[in-house]
DNA sequence: GGATAAAAAGTGATCGATCCACTTCTGAGC
DNA sequence: GCTCAGAAGTGGATCGATCACTTTTTATCC
């Protein structure tokens, strides 16, 4: 009906004059309608419901100098944290932020890159990196970087000693079978988590006096687990393995398998993530079941509390890893040495 | 060095007097470098690289009425199609466009009036949905938006077909090991490609004069292929099951195991959608590779059309999904009627 | 009823880019 | 020297909001 020749949207002044009010009226019908005295209200409603005015955000941005946006980069090709994710935007949501996620390819420096891009182009208020990435000196950034403590090592205490703890836990639940040759499967190097947990691993293997055939860098494929497997001599007498995550494992699971071991009787394989198919797998997995809307909840508070210039969160509630028994873990073969 | 009070960023202006040129020269460089003089041009690229100057997208966004950014919407719930949007990512960069992933909660309803929202906020300018929507009536919509034919039933032709193949394929294939009583579990009934593939299952079951014990409606979950199995009748006779996807597959396995049938030995299992896991799991699940890259792409374009209102591209490459043969089929138990 | 304060509404500038309609400068070719 | 085309400058207007002020209206109190 209203509509312009070009057929374009309302704008603040089309209402306004429909009203017959002024647009700052509109505007601060916009902001707080309770500012407004009933009767005006009710005109500006009902030009705004027959206009069907949507407010222009790129205008507000650009008077208001914020987006109300915020970006979570991550690795494409990577897992993705859905339900970190899924907590992450929520949480960002009520926080009154909109959340994009953006897919980077490429390597390191090929996303910091984008990253830097991202950070300085005035669309964003802040960033949330759940890859690692590297930002080398030169960054002036105008916005706030988070990286997520459970993938890189910036945000410190976030849910890196949890990480660290539950290694331990497994270690020594795997210890309480009869376990003493142990491999470890890491994930790439590139992820804090991974080196984290590869560095518990080692810590706890030498506090406690056990034997260790290796903990070989993979990079969070099964495919890495298959081949860290195969690739033993036959002689390494190793009975445990931890893995770096769920799909690790399964592929653990399976090259052991290749070579007649079985799982859980002659080796024992624990998990990281609780991923659904782990329950289902044959044998299921034991595994570590993380809480991912925790950790989204957590680093979105914390990128919040930056960009308000407020004080950082302590992440006073631990993210609370629950290490799940299944069946791909039992008490070593009797021959095992001990 | 360049910085103003309040240390904003360096607008046109301040490299145009930096640069001693107009704005509206340094503006024709942004655009088109090559239509300056080159002495002017390396005054302007020294003034750009001095002030380390960005030009504010918002800003331009607001004039050009353009934005440059695509959105593409799924559930947040839902598998994440790490390749497929990945191509994705990668196509709309090629054709000028940044890609936003946006992930939204709530039922389909909830969705859609995201989408609507987002549709009109001006911030994108076309959106890709992922997950099914229901658009109502009342569509007005400003930009484009294209459901992915993967995903949902508006994008004819994109895949439909391809998935509707692969069924038939698939099921021609166990009636060539010797199966004739089929078990089809089927993905949420909101997804297109879920509708399709039970459909095609029924058809083709009909057509070749086979026995199916039924179509079960799931919902992608490995609980559903479970559930789907465990609830059969001990004399039902089925020898077959063709799952919605791999994870489901898993389900129907275990479920399967736990009911002392042998897969494959009493039982196969088809999948859908050729995961990592399933190539190590044991037994490792026949499926179907798809090409997601190809999915990506192909809507990416279709999308990138519309907006710029090309004429739409015929999906002419047909999306090629591969059988893939592994350990969970193998032909019918002896005692099996045929 | 009039003074006064508070609330509501209006006016015009502003954010940082592009676009427009000109004019002016520069240099090559004849 | 003249013409002509391309490059560059000039000075705004424009996009659609918000915001700092100013002005008008309303409410309150004596």
């Amino acid at each position: 009906m209203a509509d312009t020749a070009a057929n374009r949207p309302a704008t603040i002044h089309q209402v306004a004059s429909l009203a017959g009010v002024s647009h700052t009226t509109v505007s601060r019908y916009l902001q707080d309608k309770d500012s407004l005295k009933p009767k005006t209200r009710i005109k500006v409603e009902y030009a705004v419901k027959a206009l069907d005015y949507r407010p222009n955000l790129v205008a507000r941005s650009m008077r208001t100098r914020h987006t109300n946006r915020l970006a979570i980069v991550l690795a494409s090709g990577a897992h993705f944290p859905g339900r970190l994710l899924a907590a992450a935007s929520r949480t960002a949501h009520e926080a009154g932020y909109q959340v994009e996620i953006v897919s980077v390819e490429g390597g390191s420096q090929e996303r910091s890159a984008r990253i830097d891009e991202l950070a300085r182009s005035g669309q964003v208020e802040g960033i949330l990196a759940l890859s690692p990435i590297s930002l080398k000196g030169k960054r002036s950034n105008r916005v706030p970087i988070v990286v997520s403590g459970s993938y890189d090592d910036k945000l410190h205490g976030l849910a890196e000693l949890a990480d660290a703890t539950e290694i331990r836990d497994i270690v020594e639940y795997l210890v309480s079978l009869g376990h003493r040759t142990f491999l470890h499967v890491a994930g790439a190097q590139n992820f804090a988590s991974a080196r984290n947990r590869k560095s518990v691993y080692l810590e706890t293997i030498e506090e406690l006096g056990l034997r260790s055939v290796g903990a070989v860098d993979g990079d969070w494929s099964a495919q890495s687990g298959f081949d860290a497997i195969t690739s033993l001599p036959d002689d390494c007498g190793v009975t445990a393995v931890v893995a770096a995550n769920d799909v690790v494992a399964m592929g653990v699971i399976r090259g052991a398998l290749s070579r007649g071991w079985s799982v859980p009787g002659d080796l024992s394989v624990f998990g990281w993530d609780d991923e659904e198919i782990g329950r289902f797998a044959t044998p299921s997995l034991s595994t570590v079941a993380v809480d991912r809307e925790a950790q989204g909840r957590a680093a979105i508070h914390r990128l919040v509390a930056e960009i308000r210039g407020e004080p950082i969160p302590e992440p006073a509630i631990r993210t609370i890893n629950r290490l799940i028994f299944r069946e791909s873990t039992a008490p070593p073969p009797a021959g095992a040495p001990s």
